[in-house]
RNA sequence: GCCAAUGUAGCUCAGGGGUAGAGCACUUCCAUGGUAAGGAAGGGGUCGGUGGUUCAAUUCCACUCAUUGGCUCCA
């Protein structure tokens, strides 16, 4: 028998027979490591483990602590879920059911029954059942021309619509105890390492996304080989629940929304607002040391201006439509973005090379018409404030200009606390260019100058085709909070494009003229989403720098309100900000009155605080901090800031 | 925008063809308190909005608005 050269990820390298599986391998380092094989990647092809290895290779043993290992494991779950649902309700049609980032899901169409979250507990309790016979996902090369035979004696029309999409040849079932899916695979070795199981919830989804086509059954669940581990993650659910930045924003009275103002309009309300304030301040401050030049631009602007852009023709549709002047009937729209407006500013007078870059920044507020299902808290809305600036630079000034504006991204979200993200570079879908903008050249030159300044600034990225902007590509920045979701807030885009529509120009030292480059960028996004992530990001416990009362002084009875003022008289000048609590309560009551509204320090002042000057100091969430002069409080705060 | 669910006091929620209830919050009074809810009394609702059915609608029906979860979208 001829031997084949495997190769590890630790870079050993090893001799097999041809047509060994990964299992085997597996089974021949350790029986502990075979049992947790959940699939292999071979070639950087994620396969089953059971497929035999033909030739050299590079070999990785996927598990649950892969990436791959844990999608693979929740694909076969999704096969299980829709043995179960077979098993359940007799004549169900399947549509697709992919893993997804936590989880899987599977489409269904019931027929005339319905399945509601009453019935999970029963289709949980089947999986569970069918997962303790430890039935093999075995893989089936099957023939066109059998498959379509197969779904056409089950009736499933899904099925069969998927098939039509599919060469001879390339078709495959898999098949684990009485159920058979067209798919094209790896899954698990067997169904008994699926242990814990939690559907999670159920929804309409049309099938292949088209709200033309029949309406599928669309059912999310999640599983772990581990009760433990199930338990974990529904904690973080509830924690999740628990951050919510809609439940905290209103109960921290940070903002709120009103019928009468409109869906997707937040107002902020004094103490969000001193949030959002100090970030802007603070982001103010950065720039201004950055060499930008702040601006102010109306909050309307004539068609023209957009119609120049090209927003009017990909977007006008969708925005909200636009008002006229009574008289002329001008139409005026709702600005959707600060570009067009920061363009007509470079324009204003001619620009010499010696003035490049020029760095445009405003904190504008736009208005898209964004769909009402779409709404959602401050993460989706449809009046927001970018922390938005524009750079125009020369071609050459490119590279550094976009590394800059990196590393103040970078500084901003370390700055609150923000410790992982990654980077996406959105490019072109090379599918369907007639979606942007712009020659195929200026295209070229944007994508290759992100792709070269994050290559130079050594950062991390994914590449994700589809994604760009129809002017330009973007850099955008995927946030990870304390619970470990991702969020996209800052954005960097390159743009040759909207300079060329508004005929920019700069007389270069050759006293010609020359098409300036455009970088956009938001370190933020939008002030609204990103206070929204923020808020979860910290459970509402903003830094000690941001949050709208530092402090709140308790007193134990009326008689030490005297005392009390003084005290925040002097806290004042030292430049703290807080309010005192001296409603006629128990201290009891309004300590915990303080803890649930997340003031970060509480002092409580009593007889032998104001005989010593002195203040007892609570830590919201820790408790008794001791006693301390106003000046040490202070510096306490000025040492946690 | 599409599908589904939900909408009762500031908040969380109960109720149900004969115009409403709890807890918390709020107001007043009493208690002058020592590290997460002191006690008592009181005020507060066109039951999301509009229209219809009915002798009578908060309850049933239609439409509409909003919210939630998905789908599609996101300059």
């Amino acid at each position: 028998m001829s031997k084949i050269q495997i190769t590890f990820p630790d870079g050993r390298e090893q001799e097999y027979d041809q047509g060994i599986t990964a299992m085997d391998i597996a089974l021949d380092i350790s029986e502990g490591l075979a049992r947790n094989v959940l699939a292999a990647r071979v070639n950087d092809v994620v396969v089953d483990a059971s497929m035999p290895i033909q030739d050299d290779a590079s070999l990785a043993l996927l598990t649950w602590n892969d990436e791959d290992g844990k999608s693979t494991y929740w694909h076969s779950s999704a096969h299980l879920m829709a043995e179960a649902l077979e098993a359940l309700y007799p004549g169900v049609k399947l549509g697709i059911g992919p893993a997804i980032e936590t989880g899987f899901y599977y489409d269904v169409d019931t027929g005339d029954r319905s399945i509601s979250t009453d019935d999970f507990k029963a289709i949980e309790d089947k999986m569970l059942e069918l997962a303790r016979t430890k039935s093999v996902y075995t893989r089936k090369d099957v023939s066109k021309a059998d498959a379509i035979a197969y779904f056409q004696d089950k009736g499933d029309e899904y099925k069969l619509e998927l098939l039509e999409g599919l060469e001879d040849g390339e078709i495959t079932f898999y098949e684990q105890g009485n159920f058979t899916d067209l798919c094209k695979g790896p899954h698990i070795p067997h169904t008994g390492s699926i242990k814990a199981i939690k559907l999670l919830k159920v929804a309409g989804a049309y099938w292949r996304g088209d709200e033309s086509r029949p309406q599928l059954t669309r059912i999310y669940g999640v599983s772990f080989p581990k009760k433990k581990e199930l338990d974990a993650y529904l904690e973080l659910l509830e924690e999740a629940k628990k951050r919510d930045h809609r439940k905290l924003g209103a109960e921290l009275e940070l903002f709120m929304f009103s019928d009468k103002v409109g869906a997707g309009l937040p107002i902020w309300l004094p103490k969000g607002t001193a949030v959002r304030q100090r970030l802007e301040d603070f982001m103010k401050a950065e720039q201004l040391k950055r060499g930008y030049q702040p601006v102010i631009t109306p909050h309307i602007a004539k068609k023209e201006l957009y119609v120049t852009s090209g927003h009017y023709e990909k977007y006008g549709e969708d925005s909200f439509q636009p008002i006229q002047t009574p008289r002329e009937g001008e139409e005026f729209f709702l600005k959707p973005m600060n570009c067009p407006h920061h363009c007509e500013i470079y324009g204003h007078r001619p620009k010499s090379y010696k003035e490049l870059p020029i760095r445009i920044a405003e904190f504008g507020t736009v208005y898209r018409y964004e769909q009402s299902g779409e709404l959602h808290g401050l993460t989706r809305v449809r009046g927001f404030t970018q922390d938005d600036a524009h750079i125009f630079c020369t071609p050459d000034q490119v590279k550094e200009e976009f590394l800059n504006v990196l590393d103040l991204t970078m500084h901003v979200v370390k700055k609150l606390g923000f410790d992982s993200f990654t980077a996406q570079i959105s490019l072109r879908d090379p599918d369907n260019r007639e979606k942007y903008i712009g020659s195929d050249e200026n295209w070229e030159k944007a994508e290759s100058a992100i792709i070269d300044a994050c290559a130079e600034s050594g950062m991390e990225t994914v590449t994700a085709y589809g994604e760009a902007a129809f002017y330009g590509p973007k850099l955008d920045f995927m946030i990870r909070d304390a619970l470990g979701r991702s969020w996209q807030l800052g954005t960097i885009q390159v743009d040759y494009n909207l300079p060329e529509r508004f005929e920019l120009e700069y007389i270069g030292a050759d006293n010609e003229a020359h098409r300036p480059v455009m970088i956009h960028r938001a370190p933020f996004g939008s002030m609204e989403r990103f206070v929204g992530v923020l808020i979860e990001h910290c459970a509402g416990k903003f830094p000690l720098w941001l949050t709208p009362e530092q402090y709140t002084i308790l007193t134990i009875s009326d008689k030490y309100e005297d005392y009390a003022k003084e005290l925040k008289t002097t806290l004042d000048t030292l430049g703290l900000r807080g309010t005192i609590d001296d409603r006629a309560e128990t201290i009891g009551r309004k300590i915990r009155d303080a803890e649930v509204k997340k003031i970060p320090y509480m002092l409580i002042v009593g007889e032998s605080e104001a005989e010593a000057r002195q203040i007892s100091v609570r830590r919201q969430g820790d408790g008794d901090v001791g006693k301390m002069s106003p000046q040490e409080f202070a510096d306490l705060i000025e040492q946690e800031s």
